[in-house]
DNA sequence: ATCATTGATTGATCTACATCAAACATGGTT
DNA sequence: AACCATGTTTGATGTAGATCAATCAATGAT
């Protein structure tokens, strides 16, 4: 593994507080690898025997049902994910798959729950994360319950912005499919909601969406920071 | 407290396996409570000031945004909530309300953050029952984004009837109303919903659901194990 | 450059569910 | 018992978003 990759896993608040000893053991029973894009890493359902954690690329986590397929969270680096099911020792809700070429590093979930055990400041972080991950879900599906599908590209939009560093216009991270399905609706919605909303502040380019009136857009989404939330650039909650 | 009302939440996955010091110590800083029915407890974005325990009744967790409502969970004893906003300390991102007189604990967020800190055997407990309740959110907003209303109140059924020991004819423990928005419907949609299950397996007189054909009732439920958790009535995973 | 593949857009239509409005139960009060 | 408040059901209608189908644009392979 490289040196680099392991700095980027150091800095995540789930192993930022935690001893070099502990932190060095798990890195040495982890590997990393690189994958090609559109890769299945894994299905609903398989036994939960790695904690992921992504470098570079992207990732979505996406679960199926009777023949239907929906994408759960969209995740960029580094971020870990599947936490919870190694922490249960359970299998996976969910599936993953890479968005392009991506490096992820795995870490047996053996390992991880022996170091958390010897470990407090481990546990004490894994709980804290775990913790957010559940709030997290708590606005996801606020977001789903409470708002239409146009509410919730308009806050969408918002949010991609602010995380840009509040840039005025940006290119879209994933497929407009994959948005799309996160955003619970199908391509053909997005692509007419994302036409509705030229009228609220946006131009399109391509992918590239211009925020032409933070104003109007910002009143579509109603932003609220019990739904919503704005990270900047840095990583900071606002 | 009664001492009844203490051995209940002993036996609460988050307590079983804690010292006794640990345990009376923190029934000590608590105290119970009596609310009548709908009465509101707290709203989303209050300080988290306590853990809430549910001994006796029934508590909804709902959100709003915009002027809209939504019921997020329902809640039958014996149960903690709002754990998540506790441990990070910060503002409640759901409010609660009793659906009927209900007997509440409330343990002081400072003096559950303080045992976990002291207390290794809690700390982890604490991180298993946050990881649970992550895997429950994710099954609902898996039911949410993959399944229609019909789906979900059929499935709904099902794990009712299950939840009350497999019994074939059982009573609403909510009002249509809530569980219509739990559901992700209004309360006409509900009603309708009902009546067109009647040609899939299930009676209706009142508030009682008579399953007349398990079969049929599955068949459209399409029962799946990463979404659904069937508890029998005497908690265990099946 | 040309073709093939995959994803995005547009248009026509359909449908699940919401909304609005009125009648209908239900349970508790006086 | 008669009453009122609150919740439920039914009916008529509206609409957000899905589905189906075709065209269009982008990307990569030969």
């Amino acid at each position: 593994m490289r040196e680099e990759d392991k700095a980027g896993i150091r800095e995540l608040p789930l192993f930022r507080e935690v001893s070099s000893e502990t932190f060095q053991g798990l890195m040495a029973a982890s590997y990393s690898q690189v994958f090609p894009p559109k890769l299945d890493l894994f299905g609903q359902g398989d036994r939960a025997d790695f904690l992921h954690i992504l470098i570079e690329g992207g990732v979505a986590l996406h679960a199926q049902w009777n023949g239907r397929d929906a994408v759960m969270t969209l995740l960029r680096p580094v971020s870990s994910f599947i936490l919870a099911a190694c922490i249960r020792d359970m299998p996976y809700l969910m599936s993953a798959r890479t968005l392009e070429r991506s490096t992820i590093v795995m870490i047996p979930a053996v390992d991880l729950r022996a170091a958390i055990r010897r470990d407090g400041d481990l546990a004490a972080a894994v709980m804290f994360e775990l913790a957010g991950s559940y709030r997290s879900m708590v606005r996801q599906s606020k977001n789903l319950k409470l708002r239409t599908a146009r509410e919730r590209l308009a806050a969408w939009l918002l949010a991609q912005a602010h995380r840009q560093g509040r840039v005025n216009s940006f290119l879209l991270p994933v497929e407009k499919r994959d948005l799309a399905s996160y955003l619970g609706m199908t391509p053909e919605s997005l692509s007419r909601a994302l036409g509705g909303l030229k009228s609220d502040g946006i131009a399109l380019d391509g992918a590239r969406v211009i925020i032409t009136d933070w104003n109007r857009l910002a009143a579509v989404a109603a932003y609220d920071p019990l739904i919503d939330k704005l990270i900047d650039k840095w990583g900071e909650d606002t």
